[in-house]
DNA sequence: CTATTTTTGCAATACTGTTGCAAGTATTTG
DNA sequence: CAAATACTTGCAACAGTATTGCAAAAATAG
């Protein structure tokens, strides 16, 4: 309960109702996830463009992070290795459940390195395995 | 030109206008193309509904791939290495060049195997590198 | 060339995401 | 603690993206 708090202060966001029902939605959650379940989750107590906004937020703060998708849809994730300034979130692998359709983040997973040809730089890597998850297994 | 033909009939497509005006494009783009980008090539010549329908069509018969991104965006590229029924399309890397925004398919690197904790199933895993590309460079 | 199957385009609809602005709420400071 | 300031929210309007049903048109099979 306070860890929501911490977090709002520790990155200089005032704390509003709708910041913190997000917020808490995302540490109660296992996986990752998308602006409509939040909507769906939060009954529609705040506007639809609050939640777009929070979201952008806390991605600039770096208190959640995207992971691509090839469903056109956008998924969050809280960075539990208190990530720091937005950098470095995309070191850990994302596991989508094709049974369960939940998306894990495997904080421990780093994506490895892979050898580029000539002439290709590297800034950034990210990584989704889809299978089966532990639950459904 | 007759490549357009053979891939259509291989996967027991009727041969149209449209499907082959979109398998052109894909064959003579380097890169990864989105939906609004085949839109735009084709000069409208197509209904919106029709660009959507061939692409998921495509993607069915494994003529071409997907590509996730983190924008709310879905990328398609050609299958180079002939993947048979739509399986194996995700095992090469994808780049995305940060300032061209190119999306190319790197056909040759394939990606690596990580290890998941206990209970954890892989089926398909996908990776995307961002940076700087070959032409930019 | 005709019959059958497949594909297309239109219309309607729904979902997704963004911006400006006024009103409301949170924080700061004296 | 109250007033001033700064920040956040909700509404309205808008733009882009994606899906479905159905009738017309085109492609393939015989």
């Amino acid at each position: 309960m306070n860890e929501v708090l911490q977090i709002l202060k520790k990155n200089s966001l005032s704390v509003t109702e709708g910041r913190k029902k997000i917020l808490e939605l995302f540490i109660a959650s296992e996986g990752a996830l998308a602006h409509a379940d939040i909507e769906k989750q939060t009954s529609n107590n705040f506007d639809r463009v609050t939640v777009y906004r929070t979201l952008q937020t806390f991605v600039e703060k770096g208190i959640i992070h995207q992971i691509p998708t090839t469903d056109n849809s956008v998924l969050y994730a809280l960075c539990r290795h208190n990530c720091e300034q937005g950098h470095h979130h995309d070191n850990h692998v994302h596991f989508i459940c094709s049974n369960c359709d939940k998306t894990i983040c495997l904080d421990d997973v780093t994506v490895p390195q892979v050898k580029l040809p000539e002439g290709f730089t590297p800034l950034q890597s990210a990584m989704v395995v889809t299978g089966i998850c532990l639950d459904c297994a």
